[in-house]
DNA sequence: TTGCAAATCTGAAACGTTACAAATATGGTA
DNA sequence: TACCATATTTGTAACGTTTCAGATTTGCAA
């Protein structure tokens, strides 16, 4: 790896015959440099091509221009994690932050990746999704008094950044929608039982229901981040034991599950059992037959994610930095 | 944010009553430190908590412990990025490296991003996808005997290391099959002009034309990256003008996109229209009906990517790190 | 005992940056 | 001309680590 040595304050001092400290300062605009001498140096570290040594800075500042992503490798194999991501990079374009993607693997204690990074200073702000209601990520962050924004509420007392969908509304908008078309039995596909969202979904979803007066089925062994195998033979079981005739689907996963099961039973989606989906990504809008969907753009959710954090490690308070994001409703006309 | 001091080499130095260079040197079991100082101050630490602080690390030795991974955030919206990035962070567990995702907005040059990260040397190791034939990346890597590794191949005669996919093996497997299924006029979907990888889709795919003497298409101004919507009216002129009984879908989404164009055309999916797809996610299995696909595993792929290049890093001869994965097939029955 | 090599350990310097205190230059006023 | 305030620049130290050369200790043969 040959490499001639990367240009330097030193070696801008050398240039302009100033001094490393006076280069430094001119070059982050101090105003008691001399506005000359700013331009001037400004110039040659264009011209030589200087970039600050991010270890250099790091070391001697404690900030890293880091922002950590906490990802769940095998949860989010969906769409997710890379809708997100995308959101966040574009966030973080001409800013000088890095983008470091930490794994959080199940198995493993949430704690240690979040103590790790708090104790050791490897990021300046944490981004993670999937929040519980007394999420302990949350609690440690808090305490700790580290920036962090999350993706979901929680039931906290203590206020901090977060963005969220509004799955009440989705739940809500979503069971109301299959009533109105004349669906007697509801089943909601939910998200697992730990995190929030599925609480706001559950609500949501029980609100059209008892507005309507249709009645309702939970299936319980089965979440949008089950097999989808097992979401199939769950939703076969409802419409053929329990009589449902619509589905809520809070995973564009489980809704194809859901679809796979309307067929397996010899039935035709839309003509014999409604549903309603939330989508995440361009393709579903290319499924047959189409359905009624909801859109959550999780691209711009991680876009927002990103601009809150940066602020809020800007130090702007957190009344400024939550945000409830709404879904787009994509019904078959 | 409160922060009692992070131990640090002094802080290990003081406790044991040694110096810092010993304690420094104990820590990576140096055999010229006595085995009973070793284990000694190994224990402290490990009592005390220390981790090496990595931006002192970094700017004193130059290596940083990162990996770049060089994502498009646009193009690879499908699962793509989800699944590799799942990969490569399991092939980074337990080792003291981060993965660090770079963004290549298609706009600005791919030069910028790369040359930004060899001259800066914001990481150890590149990883990227979507390689091209003469890949201009790959170039300025070697060129710069900077260790990277990419996911697919290149026709420079300089050999690097890769990973990529037979999709020679998958067109050519795919395209037969519809053959034998007695399909007439075949269509290849395949990605995008400028991949090698489109153009081992296409040898593959003409190899099992030639041998089984159908006649086949080329659509040109779709790919798997296009729009859903462009990719069905496609595939619809297909069906109605040209007389394509059988699809070779390179692509997940389109794929989707394939399945809507031939029910929009009132025909049925393996009845009317033989299609075969390549499969990057476990969603697709629910689709109704079911079709035929190969199965390309992403996140093995990261996998070996990430593990490969660590090798690369430790000075393993190219050789070693050249490997080409082979599609499973998931057809029904 | 002395001397010397091997075995252990240590101090100083350096990586590139920023913060702080201090030095120098500039200009105007007494 | 001397002096002081302001404007501008500078040197030194420090962040935590590793490297290098050197210092100390130890064991053992002469």
């Amino acid at each position: 790896m040959k490499r001639e040595p990367k240009p330097t304050l030193k070696t801008l001092a050398l240039e302009t015959g100033l001094a490393v400290t006076t280069v430094s300062r001119a070059l982050k605009g101090a105003p008691e440099i001399a506005k000359g001498t700013r331009d001037r140096v400004q110039r040659a570290a264009k011209a030589i091509g200087y970039v600050p040594d991010r270890a250099a800075q790091r070391l001697r500042t404690g900030r890293t221009n880091v922002i950590s992503f906490l990802l769940e490798p095998h949860d989010e194999m969906l769409s997710f994690g890379t809708m997100m991501i995308a959101g966040i990079m574009e966030s973080l374009e001409n800013t000088s932050f890095h983008l470091v993607v930490t794994p959080q693997f199940e198995k493993s204690d949430p704690l240690g990746t979040v103590d790790n990074i708090i104790r050791n200073r490897l990021a300046d702000g944490v981004i993670f999704c999937r929040t519980t209601p007394l999420d302990i990520r949350v609690r440690m962050l808090l305490e700790a008094d580290y920036p962090f924004i999350c993706h979901g509420r929680t039931e906290l007392a203590t206020p901090h950044p977060f963005v969220d969908f509004d799955n009440f509304e989705f739940a809500l908008d979503a069971a109301a929608r299959l009533a109105r078309q004349g669906c007697k039995k509801l089943a909601l596909l939910n998200a697992r039982q730990p995190f929030t969202f599925s609480q706001h979904l559950m609500h949501g979803f029980m609100t059209a229901v008892r507005e309507s007066g249709v009645s309702h089925v939970l299936p319980e062994n089965v979440s949008i981040d089950s097999a989808p195998e097992a979401v199939r033979d769950t939703a076969m079981t409802c419409i053929r034991e329990q009589g449902v005739d619509g589905f809520v689907c809070a995973g564009e996963s489980s809704a194809m599950a859901v679809i796979a099961a309307v067929s397996d039973c010899g039935l035709r989606v839309n003509e014999d059992i409604g549903m309603v989906a939330k989508q995440t990504t361009p393709l579903f809008g290319q499924i047959r037959p189409q359905i009624d969907t909801i859109y959550e753009d999780l691209t711009a959710a991680g876009r927002q994610l990103g601009t809150l954090l940066l602020r809020r490690i800007e130090g702007a308070p957190v009344s400024e930095l939550q945000q409830l994001e709404h879904g787009e409703h994509r019904y078959r006309d």
